[in-house]
DNA sequence: GCTCGGTGATACCTGGAAGGTATCACCGAG
DNA sequence: CTCGGTGATACCTTCCAGGTATCACCGAGC
């Protein structure tokens, strides 16, 4: 029943993702034969077709769809549970095991509550040591769940918290960033309607997972080049509150009425039962 | 970094469970030098040692305990997405795939809210089939983790509900089941201690994952045996209030004033994202 | 209609890994 | 000092994963 091999399911991802078996074979570094049969003896071994070849191409079946959703979630736990033996085993660290746990937190968030929550933390006794790990945007959930993370600063409702146990440590406002010398940077207040129809200054797009999300607005990559284009005046940009302590002299921040409040939450897998992890979240909650 | 191939993994559980390699490899029905050479490999691909072998046995390094706590977790993921995934496929259903949703319930639970649950779903339009399995005490969460069931009836404090999403549907209070002829029986309610202390009469112990509790009481395998048990005068126990619904003439339930509420979840793995299940939850809550 | 490009499947071969048996090396208990 | 019990090693066999060459199929062109 649990004949399910690591290697086959990895095979299958890569077919169920590229509807394409060349091109799945290319992406595994093999070639299409083997592929081909991998995938053959994987639906015999199950009793159930996975994929409908037909011309033009191959779709997936109902099992291969529930085998794309439940195995994807599948691979990721069994990289979780290989990287975070290494981990405890201390192979990537020349010191030998050590009790570390990994952070991850938003590149462009802000520093202030991390620097007060590692300071917190780093008092208490047996304290182990803080990897903090610069994510993308939203990507935090990913690394928890593949392990390269042992836990996270979410924002909710950027990130969703499924699967994860959770503790709130703040809430905060939402601002729009704007070049100072536009009409709308002397307002007191702004709505979101207000900055998402500017003709002249386009909202900024941040890229989420590789992709970016339709719109006029230039593609922003990091921190540093977006505040370089509201400089100049050629978009504006929302951000939590405590992106007020990144602004340059030629940015204005305008607190916006209806943006949604953001809430920034630690959280961690819910199986985890590591005493790190449980102080540093006694930590996060004192503060 | 992801090579960590099922068949490894499910080797070094065995080891890690038995500390064992002989007992381990019988477990696995294969010879015990392989399964040596097995885990030796496994060593040297993540690079960490997991077992310590001194003499007299095996003990788990820091990285072992690791990859056994998330090792399982991973396994179950695996199991889980393979039997989901030919399930949806209809594999062990001659009639082909059809829409289906396994719902785990505890067998000594009582029927009367899971009749109207059933019955609630039934009306809604594109019900799709539930199959209900009984579990064993408190093997629901396994059964969801594992793939075996899709949603199960679970009872706080019981059950334990980390990692799943869950919505509330009943709160009930407990009772004492005491033979009718016993002094006890003619209390209008009792207390925890009234019922643990009674020396003509031990509470009754049910096997939790096949381990007993300690205690002088009988060892309960099934509803009946314990109903004519405490029929007999020779034991007692103390379950949720509905197990009324089965008592027999010659029991006397008693209410308890101090034993904490039952309260009934419906619950399913948190990632699901299945339609079938949906609507199985929006029945459960309008009940 | 026929070819052509692109798809996945098949045939066949080969190297390596997984598993089995026999045996060793080690150590603690008598 | 042996003996029982442990895990490791040596060596062999089998089988499967992967590679190459090729086929079978089909839709789009000319």
């Amino acid at each position: 029943m649990d004949i399910l091999e690591t290697r086959e399911l990895r095979y299958f991802l890569a077919v169920a993702e590229e509807l394409h078996f060349g091109r799945a074979a290319e992406r595994l570094g093999m070639a299409q034969p083997p592929l081909s049969r991998a995938i053959q003896r994987l639906e015999r071994r199950l009793g159930v077709s996975l994929l409908t070849r037909n011309r033009r191409g191959v779709a997936l079946t109902g099992a291969g769809e529930m085998l794309l959703y439940e195995g994807s979630a599948a691979l990721d736990a069994i990289t979780a549970a290989a990287r975070r033996a290494r981990r405890a085993g201390g192979a990537d660290d020349p010191r030998g095991p050590r009790n570390r746990l990994v952070l991850a937190v938003k590149a462009a968030s802000s520093h202030e509550l991390l620097h007060k929550l590692l300071d917190a933390y780093a008092a208490e006794p047996d304290a182990a040591e803080i990897d903090v790990l610069p994510s993308g945007t939203c990507e935090q959930e990913e690394m928890l769940r593949d392990g390269r993370a042992d836990v996270a600063l979410m924002h909710k409702p950027f990130n969703s918290l499924t699967g994860f146990d959770s503790e709130e440590l703040m809430t905060e406002g939402q601002i729009a960033i704007l070049p100072a010398g536009h009409p709308l940077a002397a307002h007191k207040t702004l709505s979101l309607a207000d900055v998402s129809g500017i003709p002249d200054l386009p909202l900024a797009r941040w890229s989420r997972n590789g992709v970016y999300p339709p719109g006029p607005g230039p593609e922003i990559h990091d921190q540093t080049q977006l505040a370089q284009l509201i400089a100049l005046g050629r978009t504006v940009a929302v951000f939590p509150d405590s992106a007020r302590a990144w602004l340059w002299a030629e940015h204005t921040a305008v607190p916006l009425t209806d943006a949604p409040p953001v809430v920034t939450h630690i959280a961690w897998p819910a199986h985890s039962r590591s005493l790190a992890l449980a102080g540093l979240v006694r930590a996060a909650t004192r503060l």
